[in-house]
DNA sequence: CTGAAAGCGCTTACAG
DNA sequence: CTGAAAGCGCTTACAG
């Protein structure tokens, strides 16, 4: 009755906790195909309908079913409608496993995310499902909860399932290394959103960063401001790094300095990032910067928040924007500027991405995709 | 090269779009296990290491490497060594899916939902997927987009991959007569969510719609509000039915009349929720309600978005109270006062459910979880 | 404690 | 156009 431990991956292959569970059709043990010739089998619901069934049932070879399911031509008009209506009779169930085993194939996709209660990923997630659903394929879930420990874990577990492809977005800390210990030279493997250093035999698809934090400043600049950080975020991630560039790059443009204490970092949740909002004012030598080019719309937010607390009106007294454009966003006081990635699109991609990259020609590749900049109040300060 | 079309279940079953993706690791074909024997095998990126190759290597039969695969207590602790070092060495990978066959056993359980970018599934779909995954089952995802037929084709494609059982929220329009087409006698279905006639023989997760509604009327009484519509949802719905109920018991509790015209339906979208807000209005002969107790939080969302275009201040004016507790309804403005039903601990009882279900004992059951108001400022009017 | 053999449900050459 | 046979990677009685 206790319940099985989780599979834990000592050796990171032994299947100790196969789930022992039998399919519910075969709980009744000795279903040993008495075949009763003629009983319609279609009534009795313990027993698994296959092929052979089938075939006995109108006289013809397995092979002639199997031919009639895979829509082949070679077989005749009548003996195909004949099969066909006796697949209805009986209520056949195709069993892809059955199937992908005999012919090296595989009809599933791994999708490895952090979290689905991230809107983000959420939208990336439907995106993929959906376009994997229209090219017959099914989506294997995992989640990471950022943990390179539990990615791996749940990398072994999905590889068991012989997916055709992995798309994963790497937790952070993620160790290319041990990636390619559990996703090995045969695995066919698309990145997301966080590039790794010695991942180049895997695709990557990733945001445009470094473009979209310079549409951010560049905007704020248009808007009078001269002083601005950047704020939140770990600078040894691919993603914070790729918008500092852009930062710096608006702020150079501009032929405006960027002060080292404007770069502020915190962890990509709105509990920190409310809580160092001090380090934006804490040094009374400089003027203090009167807008903030944030990590993400989560960091953004709980700046948000952090400002409010010392009385200052975001969008007001200060200009903040985000990046991700989650839904909460719009709805905020004040709703944020930030930058839209239409994740749902980026989903798709993904999967066409990765199933692409199935062909055998199709060596794995690089891809940026553009953000576009949405403007709303929080942006909105004009300097006094 | 054209993308072959989406698998159209014309007869629900004729696998005619079966993914003809090779998996990477026999994308070159004539790998006929040649054999080398001594060759290093862990060195050929092509080939896939099997018991067999485990078996041969060290001088053992199949049936050893899989006794110690599944971690058997028969075979000696040497040998056990033995084969272990050789697994990794080779860097074998477990078939779960041949072993799923051979056993007859299923380590997948499906679960299909409207939509991953709502908030309320995302938790909920991560909840499931956490605790299938401590379970050792891997989660097979899928997605309807409130469409009954879709919803047939995708639960046909996932009852391919035989998982152990399926968690459904069903499309708003489902039929249980067609349900029970694709999802046999066989079949272990959860339904979550949304009730359905003619669907006894399943289990069933749903939230305290009524009492939450209730909770929802007495906290507006309390607060001395007495004519208190209930706004949108279908009145088809079992959810939005059982709501309603809790608003008019509670109302019958406290004496007060129940105008037929504070019943106002609504899809459960912002925009229609919007757009529908003169309906409370819009009767002149009798004095309008003050408070609306809405369907769920997107609704409550889009009606103060209406009282806003008429001027009325949400919270101040006419007091609104949700039901979901999305995470947005933490920091709109004002905070939405709603029933929390923490969808990710109720993903989990589904999962956890679901495979109780497997049990040959357990008969499916009825299962309501508790909601708990959370109360913020939307529902803060005061009467003059 | 280990091995030989059969079989899960399907597909694929190969004959006819 | 159809059938007999072999095999995908695993597990499970059954002998020894």
């Amino acid at each position: 009755m206790s319940p099985k431990r989780p599979p834990r991956p000592e050796t990171a292959r032994a299947p100790k906790a196969t789930p022992k569970v039998a399919r519910k059709a075969n709980a009744v043990p000795g279903s040993k195909a008495g075949k009763p010739a003629g009983a319609d089998r279609g009534r009795d619901p313990q027993r698994v309908v296959t092929v052979t069934d089938i075939a006995n049932a109108i006289g013809v070879s397995r092979a002639t079913v199997s031919l009639v399911l895979r829509g082949s031509p070679l077989v005749h008009a009548d003996t195909r409608a004949r099969v066909e209506a006796e697949l209805k009779r009986q209520r056949y169930v195709y069993n892809r496993g059955a199937a992908n085993l005999r012919r090296r194939t595989s009809s599933s996709v791994a999708l490895v995310i952090n979290d689905l209660a991230n809107p983000f990923f959420a939208e990336f997630a439907a995106g993929v499902d959906e376009a994997l659903g229209d090219r017959g394929f099914v989506t294997l879930l995992g989640s990471t909860g950022e943990s390179p420990e539990r990615q791996q874990a749940v990398l072994t577990s999905l590889m068991e399932h012989t997916p055709a492809g992995v798309i994963l977005s790497p937790a952070e800390g993620s160790d290319a290394a041990q990636l390619h210990k559990v996703l090995d030279a045969r695995a066919n493997v698309l990145l997301f959103n966080r590039e790794l250093t010695g991942a180049d035999d895997w695709g990557f698809l990733g945001l445009d960063n470094q473009h979209g934090a310079q549409l951010a400043t560049e905007h704020l600049i248009s808007l009078g401001h001269r002083r601005i950080a950047f704020y939140g975020g770990h600078a040894d991630s691919s993603s914070c790094r790729q918008r500092r560039a852009g930062h710096a790059q608006a702020m150079k443009k501009a032929g405006l300095p960027v002060d080292p204490t404007w770069l502020i970092e915190s962890a990509p949740n709105r509990l920190e990032a409310a809580a160092r909002t001090g380090e934006l004012f804490g040094d009374n030598d400089h003027a203090p910067p009167t807008a903030a080019v944030c990590y993400n719309d989560t960091v953004a937010l709980g700046l948000m928040l952090g400002l409010l607390a010392r009385g200052i009106q975001p969008g007001k007294g200060f200009a903040v924007t985000g990046f991700d454009d989650i839904p909460e966003a719009a709805v905020t006081t004040p709703p944020l500027t930030t930058l839209a990635a239409e994740p749902r699109e980026r989903g798709r991609q993904a999967a066409q991405l990765v199933l692409k990259q199935l062909d055998a020609g199709a060596s794995p590749q690089r891809t940026i995709a553009p953000v576009t900049l949405s403007i709303r109040e929080s942006s909105g300060a004009r300097l006094k």
